[in-house]
DNA sequence: GGGTAATGGTTGTATTTGTAACCAACAACG
DNA sequence: CGTTGTTGGTTACAAATACAACCATTACCC
């Protein structure tokens, strides 16, 4: 393991792909946020649901990855904007599921719309391969991390 | 532009990205914060200054894009440490140039090491082409953003 | 059943961050 | 020179986050 190999700050791929994932992300989050008054957890939580159809908010949690009390906050933001419902489930009173609201689908659709052209954007300043390479890794890395 | 192409959240560029790159940061964050107290921006000054040499805050802000507030309370943590000092630039009183101190160096030198090792370690878990390919676009999607 | 643990979810509090306002030193221009 | 504008940097206050403690309900199991 040589040791003279130094060590670039511009290559390493933490810095490299968290400053990427801010400037990228930064230009949509603007919409959300101007439009609906959204969080990112929201929109997440409002995608999570829009995709993937009514679920609870440990399911949307583990989906997404993010801390249940970052997805109750904004489930209850979501609830103030009628965009979201929870319906308490008889058979196990903990659990709330989540679903959409009309207005809720109104602002998903909006927002997915957005979401997709800005993708194409964003692909259209790679090739093909390389935007096929860049999904694929990047879902190879975010798998079964070493222990975090 | 076919409106019947869904949007596919799994493969949203600003949400897989995002996602990555803190599943990807964790690890790392642990060890500056466990070894030596020190939050993201922390390490990110420690890392240009150790990395480039002697500058002042607007200019670290500027290699990282990270807005002025958090350069200077980075470095004002820094400091408390005594990992960095500030100096006075005399031509201009404004500027206070920011270097490593011995301390500083060594903690620099800890952290790129571990640093490398765990961004090898990242790096194997893809093809040689995927890696090349990967920092590629990273780099190509991070530069000139359409207004962020 | 009754005690203990585990699960779904919320709330409280201490940190961290973002935004704007601010201060001091310098620049530009009449 | 003075007055206006910029720039480097800090501070104040509001918003967001992390972490831990906390209910309520269900599961386990003797």
């Amino acid at each position: 393991m040589p040791d003279d190999d130094p060590f670039r700050l511009q290559d390493f791929l933490p810095y490299l792909l968290n400053h990427t994932a801010e400037d990228v992300g930064q230009g949509f989050a603007r919409i959300y946020k101007d439009r609906y008054g959204m969080l990112r957890t929201e929109w997440r939580v409002l995608a999570h649901l829009g995709q993937f159809g009514p679920m609870d908010a440990t399911r949307i949690g583990s989906l997404a990855r993010v801390h249940k009390t970052k997805i109750s906050r904004a489930v209850a933001a979501l609830t103030d904007k009628r965009f979201v419902t929870r319906d308490t489930d008889q058979g196990d009173r903990r659990r709330a599921v989540l679903c959409l609201t009309r207005a809720g689908q109104a602002a998903y659709a909006d927002l997915a719309a957005i979401a997709r052209d800005h993708d194409r954007a964003l692909a259209a300043r790679l090739t093909p391969q390389e935007h096929a390479t860049l999904l694929r890794c990047l879902k190879k890395l975010g798998q079964d991390l070493p222990q975090g």
